[in-house]
DNA sequence: CTCTCGATCAGCT
DNA sequence: GCTGATCGAGAGA
């Protein structure tokens, strides 16, 4: 099946994943994502790493915690959709958003393996800077997978499923710049799971999960709050 | 309004 | 292993 437009990679027998696929809480969906590729535009990332947030209120470390905000909102419309976030005034970090509208709940993309376009990942991994970047490493952690798939703050909210079936002009090829293809899940043996990174409530939800042995996946350490 | 610190990363020791 | 970069969301006064 076709990934993009005229010219796009091809990735046989890979199909665009629904939007029922995301109608589920992240946590149930954040293993299935595990093995699939994520489309946009030129470049293509077989995914390895995610993380789970969970739903307003019952999860501390997740954005809907306390409730809708501007910054939040996609989280809070229907699933399938982009939720691009800014952090440490520097860096974009991307979700899919999961459950139906009005409830806040998605999955973080922690790292993959770029499989198409790495040559426009890298020219964005490098830009502005004198480096050279390893492929295990072009989309090896949140921010620097958002960099490879250029996903910014006009990204968010970006609809990452085709349309329904019966307003489908056809089943070839995703119908927007974005998509998700089923592509070849690991075996229920080949998942690992344990505490997320990088937050310091909820520890011992074990909502971060990985592709065992994968050199993709990201190497950081649980983060320790900082002094000032 | 002020203040803190984050779902991070690169560069350096 | 450690730290600076860089800014905005959200909490509290």
């Amino acid at each position: 099946m076709r990934a993009g437009g005229p010219g796009e990679p091809v990735f046989a027998g890979s199909v665009p994943l629904r939007r029922e696929f995301f109608d589920r809480p992240g946590p149930e969906v954040a293993p299935d994502l595990l093995g699939r590729v994520l489309v946009h535009g030129p470049v293509s990332v077989r995914i390895t790493e995610v993380e789970a947030y969970g739903v307003p209120g019952e999860d501390p470390a997740s954005h809907t915690y306390r409730g809708r905000t501007p910054r939040n909102a996609v989280m809070f419309g229907p699933p399938g959709h982009l939720y691009v976030y800014f952090t440490y005034g520097m860096h974009f970090c991307a979700n899919i958003v999961c459950l139906p509208e009005g409830v806040g709940s998605g999955v973080l993309l922690r790292a993959g393996e770029v499989v198409s376009g790495a040559e426009v990942a890298r020219a964005r991994r490098t830009a502005g800077a004198s480096r050279t970047v390893a492929a295990r490493d072009l989309a090896r952690g949140p921010a620097r997978l958002a960099v490879a798939l250029d996903f910014t703050r006009e990204h968010d909210g970006l609809d990452v499923c085709p349309p329904a079936p019966a307003d489908a002009p056809s089943t070839a090829g995703l119908p927007g710049p974005a998509g998700v293809l089923d592509g070849d899940p690991p075996g229920a043996g080949a998942i690992r799971s344990g505490p997320r990174t990088g937050v310091s409530s909820a520890r011992e939800t074990p909502w971060r999960f990985w592709i065992d042995g994968d050199p993709t996946v990201s190497p950081y350490r649980p983060h320790v709050p900082r002094r000032r």
